[in-house]
DNA sequence: CGAAGCTCCCTTACGTCGTAAGTCTTACGT
DNA sequence: ACGTAAGACTTACGACGTAAGGGAGCTTCG
C-alpha cells in the first residue's frame, strides 16, 4: 500500500494561489504558516523551500490581486486614444479594480502595510497616468490627482469591515445628546429612504460619489490650466 | 532597606499616557505588554489589573488621540456661525487634525482596524456635521459629503510610511520600459523643482490638493442643490 | 487587637505565531 | 550500486497575548 498521496508537488504558484482562497475564505489573520501547510497538504516549514518567509507570501497575495485587475480591464495601457472622455475611462478603471477588490477584501489593508509596490502595481499606477496624459492634464496636474485620488485609485473598501449594521445606536435618546447633528441627519436620511432599515449607506453609491467629486475637480482644474 | 522603589501607582490613565509614548518612540509593533509593562517599571500581567486586554489599551490610545484632536480645534462643537465659510472653517479643522496624526504616525493604522468609533470620534464627526450644517448643505450631500471626505476627515498620512525615498528608480532604464508615463511624469515634475532631489512630493501640499479638490465639488453641488 | 476582606501586583504556565537548524526520503545521473 | 541533491519533515526557540491563581499590604469591623 503506497503511502503517497498523489499530492500535486509543492511550488511558488500553488503556494499563493492557496494562501489567497484561504484569505478570501477564513480571513487575513487566519493566514498563518501552519494553516496555510494544512491547507496544501504539507507540514509547516516545507513551505519555505519555495519561499523566504511569511513577508514574501503577502507581497506575493498582493501581486496576485494586481494580476486580477489586469485582467479585468484587458491590461495596463492606456487606450489609444481617449482624450475626449479620460475621465470616464479612468473612472471604469478604478471601479474595475474595486470590482476585484471586493472580490478580496483583506487586500486593501496588506497594500497599505507593505512599502514597496511590486512590478504589477507600477504597471496599474502607470496605466492611470497614461490615461490622464492621454486627457491632456499637465504632469503636474497629474501628479497631484494621483495624490488625490489616493486610495479610491485603488478602489478602497474601507466600509465592508465594520460599518452598514453598526449604524442603529443602541440608546438614541443619549446618542443624541452626544451628537445631535449627526443623530439629526441620520433622522432625515433614513426619513426619505424609509425602506433601507440598516446599511442605509451603500457602499458603491458612497464611492462613486467620492470619486466624481475628484474627477470633476480635476477636469475643471485642466480646463483652467488651459486658459 | 525598604526595597520599595516609590513607584507612581499603576492606573488606567497612566498606563495609557505610557503606551501612547512608547507607541510614538518605537512603533506600534513595539507596542507590547511586557514592553509597556518595561516601561512602567511592572510586570506584564500587573497592566491587565485596570484594563481588560490588549484591544482595550489601543482603544484608549485612539480616544488619545481624539482629544488632543478636541484640544486642537478648542472642542468639537461647531463654531456659532460659519454660514458664509464652512468649508473654510472645515478645511482648517482637518488641518487641525492632521496636524495631531502627524505626532502619531501610527494612528490611522489603527482606527482603521478598530470597529466601534469612541466617544470623541462620534464627537468629532458631529462637529463636522454641524459645520456643514451651519453652511447651508443638506443632510444628503452632507452624509454623502462625509463618505467622500472619508480618510481625510482624520487628515490621514498613509505618505509618511514609505514614499518619499522610495522614488528615485534603481535602474532608470528598466523603469522607464515599464512604466513610460510615470517616468514621463517624474523626470518633468523634478525638470521644474530641480533643487527637491528625494523627497519630491511634498505631503502637505498633496493633502490640501486633494481636500480642496472635495471640498470645492462639495461646495458646487450645494450651490447646485439650491438652483 | 485580631481576623476578614479588598486592592493591587506578581508568578507560572499555556497555546499560537514565525522560523532557524538539522534530518530523512526519494529520484536520478553516472 | 552509489553519491548527490531536491524537496519534504522534525524539533526547537523566542516572542506574543493572556488564563489561573498566589500573596503582600491596607482597610474595616467585631
Amino acid at each position: 500500500m503506497p503511502r503517497t498521496a498523489e499530492r500535486t508537488p509543492l511550488s511558488r504558484e500553488r503556494v499563493l494561489q492557496t494562501a489567497l482562497q484561504l484569505a478570501d475564505r477564513d480571513g487575513l489573520d487566519r493566514l498563518t504558516m501552519r494553516a496555510l501547510a494544512d491547507e496544501l497538504g504539507v507540514e509547516a516549514m516545507s513551505i519555505y523551500y519555495h519561499l523566504p518567509n511569511k513577508p514574501a507570501i503577502l507581497d506575493g497575495l498582493i501581486e496576485q490581486v494586481f494580476a486580477e485587475m489586469a485582467a479585468e480591464t484587458g491590461g495596463f495601457a492606456p487606450p489609444a486614444t481617449n482624450a475626449s472622455n479620460w475621465s470616464a475611462v479612468l473612472r471604469s478603471r478604478i471601479l474595475d479594480a474595486r470590482r476585484v477588490l471586493l472580490r478580496h477584501p483583506w487586500a486593501p489593508a496588506l497594500m497599505n502595510v507593505r512599502g514597496t509596490p511590486g512590478t504589477l502595481a507600477i504597471g496599474y499606477a502607470d496605466g492611470i497616468v497614461g490615461i490622464m496624459r492621454g486627457g491632456g492634464l499637465s504632469h503636474d496636474l497629474i501628479h497631484h490627482g494621483l495624490h488625490a485620488i489616493g486610495s479610491r485609485m485603488y478602489g478602497y473598501v474601507q466600509e465592508l469591515n465594520d460599518d452598514n449594521a453598526a449604524e442603529p445606536p443602541a440608546d438614541p435618546v443619549q446618542f443624541a445628546a452626544l451628537a445631535p447633528h449627526l443623530a439629526a441627519m441620520l433622522a432625515d436620511v433614513v426619513h426619505d429612504d424609509p425602506d433601507s432599515t440598516l446599511g442605509w449607506c451603500d457602499d458603491q453609491t458612497e464611492f462613486e460619489f467620492g470619486l466624481d467629486l475628484l474627477l470633476d475637480g480635476l477636469e475643471r482644474r485642466r480646463l483652467a490650466e488651459a486658459h
